[in-house]
DNA sequence: TAAAAATACTCCATAGGTATTTTAT
DNA sequence: ATAAAATACCTATGGAGTATTTTTA
């Protein structure tokens, strides 16, 4: 007579995603034999497993991966059932997830921290820093509120808002303060430093070069500050978004020149899911964060 | 720390559904306080009331009635989830809630549950009888799994198997035996008897007989059984579906005509939800339906 | 004043914790 | 031999029951 609990659903996706009762318990912050018995009494109620068992790892079943694909759903449905309350009323509060990616967060976050704090005391802004492609996964699955990316990510279930346009220029090395600007066509004569894989400004650089890939020993960073020190180290030179250059440039040996014919740049947006019923509070929060853009490191 | 529970979205669901506490509870099978607490406390939650109390009758709020809405999807997926065990595996067991309009059901089910019975042994058939609104509504919200109407019903969510064509007969009373049959535009001139309003029968005979709505001074009866009595008691002629003629015309003074130019019919078809995981299955079923309404009453 | 919802309390089922054993690599 | 899952046992939370009070139409 026991019917499906949630609490089975949460525990059997955390497995699947996982693929260890282990790692699946920690993540859902309880024991072992505690989410092993929920698994146990789960497929005790389908009359099927849903995992063949063994010591190293979990394969599910096809039951188990249709199972899963459903309650992925349902976890959804139920995470925006969550947010319904907070749509309504005339101050936004709780907890706000926002996903930022590294070419934007460290030049961004402070002062939209701020922003939003001043809007809106009662909320809670949880940031989270990493690539776009991550970002989108998580969106989808209801890990992430919003996030803050370059436009387009071209996702059906995502509405994206366009904030603003950010242009990129050119680094190099101090002594070459003043220097005849580069084409984009002689930049990739040069030795071009460049994000590693992954990034998606490591593309858009790529792109405005007219390189369709990355030329054989390309010098790659992990973060655009690892990139700038490397041009103030006379190693090459770089692009970067023209919003960090002012932390960026402050204690290196470079110089910045801006680019032209065309001048390159990236539009920044917010995206989140349509089915979002906060996403409304979402279009509130991208005019501060297009504010908070526009502003400059000086708002 | 707490977290939404399906128990709370079923209860819920029951009192948005019924208007009232105690009835809720009821549905539930829990008594009115239990239902209470976990109202009050999924409120406590969300942070927002869902209803308005009044001791009288209970109204949803804004709130509560999109809440309502979500809450629904999200319990039809769940019921779909348990059944997806059910979908797999060579035999298919546990209960089977089939909706069978009226004007079928008596005709069809005694020997379609024999059906059944012999091809799928594990197999519990739940019939319920209604007409075809009705079922389709149980359909649409999981409280039905398969439902035997007239097609087509035309609902995007369900898909719908035609499963054979059933002709219309006229039944007069015995005295006529053997005078000239009259035709659709001859019927309209008659005393002609229908069932009553929302039997999808009683708009196919008025269809064939070219009436766009049901004349003054309409006989009505509640049954096809009703309707026959009444022609037998010389109080006018009828429709009725060929399979109703064993079993209705065995005790009534009454004589049986084919009709012709157009034969009128009707199709009769199963319909179900498309995203059942349980659609193979139904497909299966289909085929022992169309068989044993093929097959006749001798069956 | 009568019907319905809320409150007060009691109990027990069960989810989850700790400790340990079993299993598979 | 080791890491992970299953098993055994215990505890405590909270869901549901009964009895009663409060509310409002």
């Amino acid at each position: 007579m026991k019917s499906l609990t949630l609490k089975q659903l949460r525990y059997f996706e955390a497995l699947a995603r996982t693929g260890q009762f282990g790692r699946a318990a920690e993540d859902c912050a309880i024991t072992q034999p505690a989410l092993s018995m929920q698994i146990k009494e789960l497929e005790s109620q389908l009359g099927a497993p849903l995992v063949e068992r063994s010591a190293r790892r979990v394969r599910l079943t096809t039951l188990g991966q249709q199972f899963a694909a459903r309650a992925r759903d349902i976890l959804r449905a139920v995470y925006e059932l969550g947010d319904l309350a907070r749509a309504d009323g005339d101050q936004f509060s709780g907890p706000l997830r926002i996903g930022v990616i590294p070419t934007v967060a460290p030049y961004l976050l402070p002062r939209l921290i701020q922003a939003l704090g001043r809007q809106f005391p009662a909320l809670d802004p949880q940031p989270r820093e990493t690539v776009t492609q991550r970002l989108i996964e998580d969106l989808l699955e209801s890990r992430l509120d919003i996030a803050i990316v370059a436009l387009p990510v071209s996702e059906p279930a995502l509405h994206e808002e366009p904030l603003f346009e950010e242009e990129f220029v050119l680094v190099r090395p101090a002594s070459e303060e003043g220097a005849m600007v580069p084409s984009a066509d002689h930049l990739k004569e040069m030795r071009l430093l460049l994000l590693e894989e992954g990034h998606c400004f490591r593309d858009q650089a790529l792109s405005f070069c007219n390189l369709p890939q990355a030329p054989r020993g390309l010098m790659e960073g992990s973060s655009l500050s690892t990139l700038v020190q490397m041009v103030g180290a006379g190693i090459g030179v770089t692009l970067i978004p023209e919003m960090a250059v002012e932390l960026e440039t402050r204690n290196a040996v470079v110089s910045v020149a801006r680019l032209s014919r065309p001048r390159p740049s990236r539009t920044i947006g917010m995206v989140w899911r349509r089915s979002n019923p906060l996403a409304n509070r979402f279009a509130q929060i991208a005019q501060i964060v297009s504010d908070t853009g526009r502003a400059g490191p000086r708002g």
